[in-house]
Order: C-alpha cells, then sequence, then structure tokens
DNA sequence: ATATCATTTCTATATTTAACGAAATGAATA
DNA sequence: TATTCATTTCGTTAAATATAGAAATGATAT
C-alpha cells in the first residue's frame, strides 16, 4: 500500500507527466499527439506513458495504426484519489491552459509521417 | 505552479519521506527519533527533511537542545491539498500502522547519546 | 569561556532517472 | 505476403537521488 503510494508519486513527480495525465484528463490522446506538444522523442513520450501505465493512472487501447491512451476508467481507490486530486490542482497554470490549446488542434494524421 | 506541484510530488517521492509525514501528521519530533524509527543515518533524515520543508510541507522550531518537525501550519493552497490527501490515503498500511506505535514509545534523551 | 551534543553541511558513492537515436515489434493494409 | 508505420524496447549518456561517514555549526549547559 505504502509501496503503491509511492509508486503513484513517483509516477507524478515529473512535470512532463503531469502534463500528460492534465491532458488525458480533457481528451484521450496517441503517442504522437503527446510528442508533439511536449516536444519531446517518441521513445521519451512512450516511457513516460509506461511509467504512468505501471502506476495504473493511465490505460491504453489500440485505435487502428495508433494506440489511444486515456486515463484508467478503473481505478483503485488509491489512484482515483491521486487522479482526483490531479484533476483539482493546477488548474491556473499557464503551461497546462497552453497545452489544452494545443490538444484541440492536434491532428494524428498531419503528425505522424514517422 | 506546475514546477510546485512537481516539487511536491518529488518530495513525496520516496516511502522514507510518507512515513515522516504521515507520523508528523499524528506527533512533531526531532531527527533522532525520526532517525530511530526509519533506521537511517542522522544525515540522510536531516536531508528527507529539508527536502519536505523545501516542499513547504514541513518546518522546524527549536526546542532546547533538539530541533522538532512538524507539518507546515501555514501550508498555501497547492501544500495544504497535498497533506489533507496523505492524511487521508493509506491509513490501513502495516508500516504506517507500526510507525504510529513507534512514535508513542521513542524517548529523545534516551536515543541522544551520538 | 569551554565542552557538549543534536543537527546540518560536505564529500563520496552507488543507484535511479530522463533523454535520445537506432533497432525491434506488431498490426493494419496494399 | 510484403510493406508501411505508430509504438516499444534496447543501449547509451548525462543528470539527479538516496545513502552514509566525517567535518562543521551553533546553541545550551557546565
Amino acid at each position: 500500500m505504502l509501496d503503491k503510494q509511492e509508486k503513484i508519486f513517483k509516477a507524478l513527480s515529473d512535470s512532463n507527466r503531469i502534463r500528460i495525465v492534465k491532458m488525458l484528463q480533457k481528451k484521450s490522446l496517441c503517442v504522437c499527439e503527446i510528442k508533439a506538444i511536449l516536444k519531446l522523442a517518441t521513445s521519451t513520450v512512450s516511457k513516460h506513458l509506461s511509467i504512468l501505465r505501471e502506476a495504473g493512472l493511465v490505460t491504453d487501447w489500440k485505435d487502428g495504426k495508433w494506440i489511444n491512451y486515456r486515463i484508467n476508467p478503473e481505478p483503485d481507490a488509491l489512484t482515483a484519489n491521486a487522479l482526483l486530486y490531479i484533476q483539482l490542482q493546477i488548474e491556473d497554470d499557464e503551461t497546462i491552459r497552453k497545452d489544452r490549446k494545443s490538444i484541440c488542434c492536434v491532428d494524428r494524421i498531419k503528425l505522424c509521417c514517422n
């Protein structure tokens, strides 16, 4: 239980991962969309997402060519409370606001010319 | 704001520091008492406490020979919510329960024979 | 004033972490 | 079946972190 909580905090102790969670709380996204917003290498974003998945905060599902990431729809109690905390906090942050504008405009079809 | 939240999560992303916060939410403690419970070197405990202090989660005050650490009595909104979260979570964890029994028995005068 | 002693700071070390590019994977499609 | 292409895994590197012991600090008490 303490381990689980530690894992959740570790997952959230990186600003890029906080940004990902805040974005996913607005809209499901694929790796290439997150990559475009965070301006990180694909492999780095993939790694961040796997850390969030391991902590139980997000899940993924296949959508044609893409893998969509979303907030875990069936979190355990500990995880649910962490997600709620994140959802209520840092609402009036500049970076978070910008990210939210960005997710409206991202177009995975244009983005993914790997 | 995002930075501040990241700092708080980083501070809480170590199980020893979670244990310290959970203990301080029950009782103010000095370094040597925390050291005895966590079984870490004095300098390590001091370092953990400075990370928690930097994040705004705890404060300290002088009490004779000792420096007592306590939960920050005047946290900002972000910190207050993090502290509330911690207070409500992991209540039925074995380690946390043991720590709570330990803080009843620690005697700083017996402990501090550096 | 000096000695005592809890705590902090410094130095060092081993582990973990974030990041990237390249190679591997695996599923959809041509 | 072969190709395409988003994503993951691997290998590497640089930076951050947890830990401890030794030295420094600073306040209390003798």
